[in-house]
DNA sequence: CAACCCTTATTT
DNA sequence: AAATAAGGGTTG
């Protein structure tokens, strides 16, 4: 199954044309362990991903974006196959320069953090992502980037079950649950300092999609977590598909690693958490929930 | 500037 | 072919 080592991954040198710098993050590009065991986080986050980056692209955290043309004796860097063979003019100018796509492959435990984080706030602050992708030694960019993808993916399923839904909609709120769910706000409404806001639960709007959801994972000042307090998850909307791959993510989070101070994430909101988890693996949900006829092809 | 959305390109 | 990281365009 999905236990076989993936083998050799790719950790590109992947170059960030950072705005957002912290200053001291370093923002490094992914980089893909061996021989992987199936936990997610057995000890610290940070800690793996430590050993998991060799370290292959030495490079600053302010650098620009270099042509990636010049590979680092990294064994992996992913440069965009040449393709067209010959014509690698590069064309350094101009306003096409061909620059190779590199596609990150994140590593299981980025993977398993980011969707980890995601699943309690689908929006970070700036300073949030900074640090998220410090520990996870991936840029901001790529933080913010897969953020954005995750909620365009989950608004897709979203849009797919929506329409199901009309009839056996067993909670009413079954399509708005996401939203409300997981305490998103997005980051013009969080202190810059990443603090929590103080509002008790206060509705506010977000601009973009034009949607006014309540705040109800606030309670006076305290934070709840409703993911896991509350049955709320009946339906996720997540990408199942996601969880299937990685279905060994849930696993791991069933077991005891919760005992471990994985405090490297350093966030506040972290902690409360990791009780509920024990009790109620957001996994678990979609494990069902996508259970259809699944499980191996 | 960040979010959204669509598209492109790569990886599996 | 599907999944998805990243590019690019648009908006407020």
């Amino acid at each position: 199954m999905n236990v076989d080592p993936p083998g050799p991954h790719s950790p590109p040198c992947y170059d960030e044309a950072e705005a957002v710098n912290g200053g001291d993050l370093s923002p490094m590009p992914e980089v893909h362990d061996p021989e992987e065991n199936n936990s997610c986080f057995q000890g610290s986050v940070a800690e793996k991903l430590q050993k998991e980056i060799g370290s292959p692209c030495p490079f600053s955290v302010d650098s620009p974006p270099q042509d990636s043309s010049d590979a680092p004796n990294s064994p992996i860097t992913l440069l965009a196959p040449e393709s067209e063979e010959g014509t690698e003019n590069k064309a350094e100018d101009k306003v096409q320069a061909r620059k190779p796509k590199i596609r990150t492959v994140f590593s299981d435990t980025q993977l398993c953090a980011l969707r980890d984080r995601f699943q309690r706030q689908r929006y970070l602050s700036l300073q949030q992502m900074q640090e998220l992708s410090a520990i996870l030694n991936l840029s901001y960019k790529q933080v913010k980037t897969w953020f954005q993808n995750q909620r365009m993916k989950c608004k897709r399923w979203q849009n797919n079950q929506w329409p199901r839904t009309g009839n056996g909609v067993t909670q009413g709120s079954a399509f708005v649950e996401y939203p409300s769910l997981n305490s998103s706000y997005p980051q013009g409404y969080l202190n810059t300092s990443g603090s929590l806001p103080v509002w008790g639960s206060q509705t506010w709007t977000n601009t973009w999609s034009s949607q006014t959801w309540t705040n109800p994972t606030w309670s006076n000042q305290t934070w709840v977590n409703p993911t896991w307090s509350s049955q709320a998850w009946t339906n996720p909307t997540w990408s199942n598909q996601a969880w299937t791959t990685q279905s060994w993510c849930s696993q791991a989070w069933n077991s005891q690693s919760w005992n471990t101070p994985f405090h490297n994430f350093g966030e506040d909101s972290l902690q409360p958490y990791m009780q509920y988890q024990q009790n109620f693996p957001a996994c678990d949900v979609e494990a069902s929930l996508e259970a259809p006829g699944e499980g191996h092809t």
